[in-house]
DNA sequence: CGAGCAATTGAGACAAGTCAAAGCTGGTGG
DNA sequence: CCACCAGCTTTGACTTGTCTCAATTGCTCG
């Protein structure tokens, strides 16, 4: 077990590796947690690894044995039924750490959509880390806490939301404040109907309805949408608009 | 600004405080990541409460002022769209603790079912302790991984069973180990409609569907449930029931 | 006993699901 | 460079689980 974690800081050279510096996810994930003087002792507990399309690197049920921390691409978090239904809980990206499972056990499975790459962190040396520096307790705290608000907004979209509802909310969720209308969707409409509680037919449905009353624009690949009217988005998407009941 | 956490420990008498002593929710509430000998630290800050039945204490939205943890009775923590619509995410019993919020306000309301009872702690005062004493810093910690699994759980029923699986999961949840098949429902049919993301009448119907099939009998005060076969609900919660689709 | 709620039951409507077929898109190999 | 294949997506026709609306029944408590 390694929990030789104090150690004299050495040169210059060796501080903040160079994968770390590279990192485009660093800025939104707990490393920054760290001062970048003291990268290092992430840097060393960390193991990168890469999944191919479609590949799962996390099972449900499984020991929890690691913990993830996504640097690129986009995963599917997924739990299963035994008869093969499946609900996709999120999508995570950059930056997102995934394996928080006081159970011991991986309460989802994960898989890549597109390349994804990821650096692993044993628990052990993990555990021992925090203990060293509070900060990143908090920021995962903090982290947790953010991810149960959105468990719970989603909560009221499954539970309450109709399916024009539920795409509204969707696509304003995946809108980036970079490029707040445009929307880049790697995963399928079986991922986003997996994820919305939906059917693929529901959700195709439903987006050519949105285009036909010009309210987005789906791009001839289906992997861009366009949104025309953000008000109106807005609106359906928290059950208060007014018209066209589909 | 209530700073002065560290402070000598005062003589024996003072040290865990009468109402900590008392407290039934001690034992699985943050309030045991303290040992006792430093409860008076907690106790220090805590102020107590009580909600009378349907009373609501913490407004969604709100500024989040204050955490709260339930020392007695049953809450329904709930979320509502413009229109009206209501999701239950949530009831929160002795021992749970509210108001993880990272965005600072609340994301959700809760109201007393019958009377309620709880300790409130200002967050400013609540950080400082949290500085303090790493413990419950992990306690914290380890509370959200559980809610959000429970919470991924959810969108799971939610987005795929039907409503007597939903039925079936929600009695098994709440099902008590030390009296596994009696089942005490303090709260209406509404809330647990509201909680299953169904109507009142679907719950109604589904409860007397599987009362008719010998699988659960319900008290005549609606209020007690008990399981009569544990094994066909818990296969049926979890979507491998062979027979009666209704 | 009767008012006031909560819960149940019934009948019919509708949103979303199912099954089936056709349309695109992007990649592969002749 | 084009034909073709495989998989994803869209569209259509029909079914159904759950919702809605409307009574009725049952409990609790003054």
């Amino acid at each position: 077990m390694n929990m030789a974690i104090v150690l004299p800081i050495p040169s210059a050279e060796v501080i903040a590796p160079c994968f770390c510096n590279a990192c485009d996810a660093r800025p939104a994930s707990v490393c920054n947690a760290l001062p970048a003087k003291l990268l290092f002792h992430l840097a060393r507990i960390a193991h990168r690894g890469v999944a191919n399309a479609n590949m799962s690197f996390i099972a449900e049920g499984e020991k929890a044995e690691n913990y993830f921390n996504i640097s690129a691409g986009t995963a599917r978090l997924y739990k299963l039924l035994p008869n093969g239904r499946r609900q996709i809980i999120g999508f995570a990206g950059p930056g997102d750490f995934l394996g928080l499972a006081a159970s011991g056990q991986f309460a989802f499975s994960a898989e890549a959509i597109g390349e994804v790459e990821f650096c692993r962190y044993p628990r052990q040396s993990w555990r021992a880390l925090i203990g060293e520096f509070p900060a990143m307790a908090q920021f995962l705290l903090d982290s947790a806490s953010n991810e149960l608000v959105a468990a719970q907004e989603q909560m009221l979209l499954l539970g309450r939301k109709t399916a024009r509802e539920r795409l509204a909310s969707f696509l304003i969720e995946r809108s980036d404040p970079a490029t707040p209308h445009l929307i880049a969707l790697p995963m399928t409409r079986i991922d986003i109907a997996d994820y919305l509680g939906l059917t693929v037919e529901t959700v195709s449905r439903n987006l050519t309805q949105l285009s036909v009353d010009g309210i987005i624009t789906v791009s001839r690949s289906r992997a861009t949408i366009a949104i025309i009217d953000g008000a109106r988005l807005r609106a359906m998407a928290n059950g208060s608009d007014i018209s066209s009941p589909i």
